[in-house]
DNA sequence: GTCTATAATATGATAGAC
DNA sequence: GTCTATCATATTATAGAC
């Protein structure tokens, strides 16, 4: 009789994630992970045996099967525009626990001009934010160039709201860009 | 003869600072500090005997004169708020390098929930920012709430794009936020 | 698959020479 | 004021029992 698991894959992958989202990769030491998870760090090698290192490359593809799952079909489905984008809002307002929650695509950033445990992952993932999201406004009548910006400045209202909010100490902060996403999508 | 001083405080606090900028506080080892300063460890604990917190306390500390000495003189000085709000946006550029440095009050956050070496300087700098900003937009005919969120909104959109640009290595993404402040200030 | 134990290194910090 | 040398602890990582 084999071994039993005692943390299945993905509560060990959402544990990881929530626990580099609040200390970062630095901060998130093999004790902190060991802790977060309830496994003991010779076990976590056992999962991972590249270390923190793999743990944050899975963390950030399971980032990634979450948004192919459930923000990219929504922003490529057939409908108006509003009405995606009002459920690309709703998922977001989830995402990060109402603006309690750190985004990884910051909290995961490599110190600048060093290589990432990540690798590309970071800008990947914000790529294809911005090609989808530019889609969007595509369809609600912006041309080309104007909807790349109309999905960039999405982006930067997002991960803004997000780190002042944690600055001060106000979710409500993210709230009130999540307001804003919808025009700025729509009208520009 | 008294030992010399090898790098006088300015250029101490600013190599420090770059050093917090581009690794954050949990990256900023010792050993990375030591190296960007010139000075090795035990000559830090001489000038900060306090150690990391405390080289992160004067980081902020410094900046926060630079803004009292740059930035809040301009915003509450007499004249247009276009012209007031466009030299804002010309000092955040600079401030920034043109979007190729972080910003303080995003890498030393702390981690979620728990004390900062820095008290709370960055929530304190958040709002003198915002009270300040909020303040020109007063001026520019926004009633007292909507100019708190055109305020806010202008962080949100630094701080968010600075994110941004550095998960896409694209600094220009800065650049056009800096763009959109004016409008926002003025024209909500 | 998980654990205890352990090793090698890095880190924050201090003592004392110059 | 800066340095070399050192210390205690934390951190990453591995070995081997169960």
């Amino acid at each position: 009789m084999p071994q039993v698991r005692k943390v299945g894959d993905d509560v060990l992958l959402e544990r990881l994630t929530r626990t580099f989202k609040d200390v970062g990769y630095e901060g998130a030491s093999l004790a902190a992970l060991s802790d977060a998870t309830g496994l003991k760090k010779s076990s976590l090698y056992h999962r991972f045996p590249d270390g923190k290192a793999q743990m944050a490359q899975e963390v950030m593809a399971e980032t990634a099967r979450v948004l192919d799952a459930e923000v990219f079909p929504l922003l490529a489905a057939e409908g108006a525009p509003a009405d995606k984008i009002g459920a690309f809002v709703r998922v977001m307002d989830g995402f990060y626990a109402g603006g309690r929650q750190s985004c990884l695509l910051n909290m995961l950033q490599p110190p600048r001009d060093e290589a990432n445990a990540c690798g590309d992952a970071i800008a990947t993932t914000f790529q294809r934010l911005l090609t989808a999201l530019g889609a969007v406004a595509r369809e609600a009548g912006a041309d080309d160039i104007e909807a790349k910006l109309r999905a960039e400045q999405v982006l930067v209202e997002l991960q803004g709201s997000l780190v002042v909010a944690r600055g001060v100490g106000d979710a409500a902060i993210f709230g009130r860009a999540l307001g804003r996403l919808p025009s700025i999508i729509l009208d520009g």
